[in-house]
RNA sequence: UGGGGAGUCGCCAAGUGGUCAAGGCACGGGUCUUUGGAACCUGUAUACGUAGGUUCGAAUCCUACCUCCCCAGCCA
């Protein structure tokens, strides 16, 4: 019985993981028989990149298909050619590819369904169930009542079916100007749920669409498309998020009218990040006011940019694993995306030496002219990483944060007179500061104890610290780009009457810091690889890199104790 | 004031009448350490919106109330 072994499997999964009230909604579904499979589907609309919170939609919809070995549909809901370009479908395709949802050879456009669509409407019309409007935008909003009052009808309401589909094939046959009328479905104009109060279906729109060209001056509604695209495709389960709930009813209302194959749509809360905003209206703000770089700026929530800082999509996949699903309101703790990129990093990026805000120290006593191969461990998670050669000579570079002269309580790291260990290198002890006219620090000098090769000392003697290093003579210069939270405040929405957002733009969110050295077997990283720094964080090779003159994207800093204990004191 | 949702630790989130108050993040201690990383141990004696009620027993059932979110695009 293979059916049964499928089945069973799937609830075995999916138990595993915990289940959540949309898994537990399709196993009802499959045990009492409304569904026997299951099939979703990722409808965005190419109207913008998309987002960490689109991410956790995605998560869903396809792990519902993978949980239950259903099948999963990608389809463009391109419904309003005013505001869609093809560069959006190209990179939202791009997104989800690259997060691994699979949608096999299911690439969908609500566009295809156009002419399904017009012909539902006009079956609509003439089971008097739609009707066309002459109403100006304004004057149907007058109509539609409020929150708390019943709207009226349009005088239009009542036209003759006949009268109806004229108006109506003349709309589509372009003779009427944008705004001139639309399609109205017939439903309640006292509707509680405004949704319900004669909700436009079809408007004028003289655009030409990215995949219908001119063939279509009227386009459907998302409403109108969305469920009807949902029914078209067997999609089983129609997930979405919260706002769409009020609109189920107005769903429901048009594929009963039709007389269709009936999906089942099921709400869940969106994801929202602290720090950061997520509305496609401010992503563009962003962009277009030049806040950022662009769509893929490492700043930005976007998946583009996400993916150009160096996020993987297993940790963002371990991410959504973590926040879960629900209907509560929430707002995800930016710290927990932190942790998600450190634990996935952690485990795979090979370690480098990088020394990003450099201090030239001299090592007295070390041969000139002498260079040496230090074994350095790629990554101490992973054997398999392997070792690699760093150069090591008498003029070297630490980070200046790693040297006081004047030492508080608990720095345990270089000053005057106290010895260090530098990773895999020698012990060093710091002998004499070297200071500009202006009282800066800018050389140390020290001397080394040959017997400590590799860092660790015969006699057993100790350091309390270990530094990271690079030599002076064979070290790459680099370009790091350290980033910082877009925003000041952990909730941009918090405003007072006439702020907006941009209030709580954080004018700090990128430091350049230049010239970095690194150490030469970074000399032509591949854009896109990562790296951890040891002692920094992690760091990505962003595509504005040349061979010789590398930048780095820090995707996140290391957990860093140190930094609180300064704070604490 | 119409309709639709939601309220469990600082942030997510399990729990669906009987070791019930999981777990993760964050935060605090500690062990270990050639990354002040990682790993490991450990802590946060009143976290179940409020008030009643049902019950031997309620976060879980009932009633009322409070708070928050969404909806009045020819956007999606």
């Amino acid at each position: 019985m293979p059916e049964d072994t499928t089945t069973t499997t799937a609830t075995a999964e999916t138990e595993a993981t915990g289940s959540d009230f949309i898994t537990r909604a399709i196993e009802e579904d499959l045990k009492t028989g409304r569904y026997d499979r299951v099939h979703t589907r990722f409808p965005p609309e190419p109207n913008g990149y998309l987002h960490i919170g689109h991410a956790k939609a995605i998560y869903i919809d396809y792990g519902m298909a993978v949980a239950f070995g259903g099948k999963f549909n990608l389809r463009f809901d391109d419904t309003n050619p005013a505001k869609e370009e093809q560069e959006y479908i190209d990179g939202i395709i791009k997104d989800i590819a690259w997060l691994g949802a699979d949608w096999e050879d299911r690439l969908f456009f609500a566009s295809d369904y156009f002419e399904q669509l017009y012909e539902w409407a006009v079956q609509l019309i003439k089971a008097g169930k739609a009707y066309v409007d002459h109403l100006s935008a304004d004057e149907i909003r007058e109509h539609r009542g409020t929150l708390t009052e019943p709207g009226r009808n349009s005088p239009y309401r009542d036209r003759p079916v006949e009268e109806n589909l004229d108006l109506f094939e003349r709309m589509k046959n372009g003779e009427f100007a944008e705004g001139e009328c639309v399609l109205r479905a017939k439903i309640d104009m006292a509707a509680p749920n405004i949704n319900l109060r004669d909700p436009v279906m079809y408007r004028i729109l003289h655009d030409e669409h990215p995949r219908t060209g001119d063939q279509w001056c009227i386009y459907p509604m998302y409403d109108w498309a969305h469920g009807q695209s949902d029914s078209i495709e067997g999609i089983t389960h129609s997930l979405c998020t919260l706002e769409y709930e009020h609109h189920r009813p107005l769903y429901d209302w048009f594929i009963e009218q039709l007389g269709v194959y009936a999906p089942r749509q099921i709400e869940f809360a969106p994801f929202i990040l602290s720090y950061t905003v997520l509305s496609k209206r401010r992503l563009i703000k962003l962009v277009n006011e030049g806040h950022v770089s662009g769509w893929d700026d490492p700043r930005m929530p976007t998946l583009a940019g996400m993916r150009r800082r160096g996020y993987t999509p297993e940790a963002i996949h371990t991410l959504m694993d973590l926040v879960g699903v629900s209907k509560a309101n929430s707002v995800v703790d930016i710290a927990l995306l932190e942790h998600c990129i450190r634990q996935d990093l952690n485990k795979r990026a090979e370690r480098r030496m990088a020394v990003l805000r450099p201090l030239r120290v001299v090592i007295e006593n070390y041969p000139e002219g002498q260079v040496e191969e230090v074994e350095a461990v790629n990554n101490p998670e992973d054997e398999s990483a392997g070792m690699r050669k760093v150069p090591f000579s008498r003029v070297l570079y630490i980070e200046q944060e790693d040297f006081m002269e004047n030492p508080p309580k608990k720095f345990y790291r270089l000053a005057p007179g106290r010895e260090v260990r530098l990773r895999y290198g020698y012990f060093i002890t710091c002998t004499g500061v070297v200071k500009d006219a202006q009282g800066n620090i800018v050389e140390l000098r020290c001397t080394y104890d040959p017997e400590t090769r590799g860092g660790y000392a015969p006699d057993g003697r100790k350091v309390k610290a270990t530094l990271h290093w690079v030599s002076a003579a064979h070290a790459v210069q680099a370009e790091v780009r350290e980033y910082d939270y877009l925003f000041t405040h952990e909730d941009p929405n918090v405003l007072q009457e006439g702020e907006n957002f941009m209030k709580y733009l954080n004018p700090n969110s990128l430091q350049v810091v230049k010239p970095c050295y690194v150490e030469p077997s970074l000399a032509g990283a591949e854009p896109g690889s990562r790296y951890q720094f040891e002692r920094l964080g992690y760091y990505c090779v962003d595509p504005d890199s040349s061979r010789d003159r590398p930048v780095f994207n820090r995707t996140a800093t290391l957990r860093d104790t140190w930094a609180k204990v300064q704070q604490a004191q």
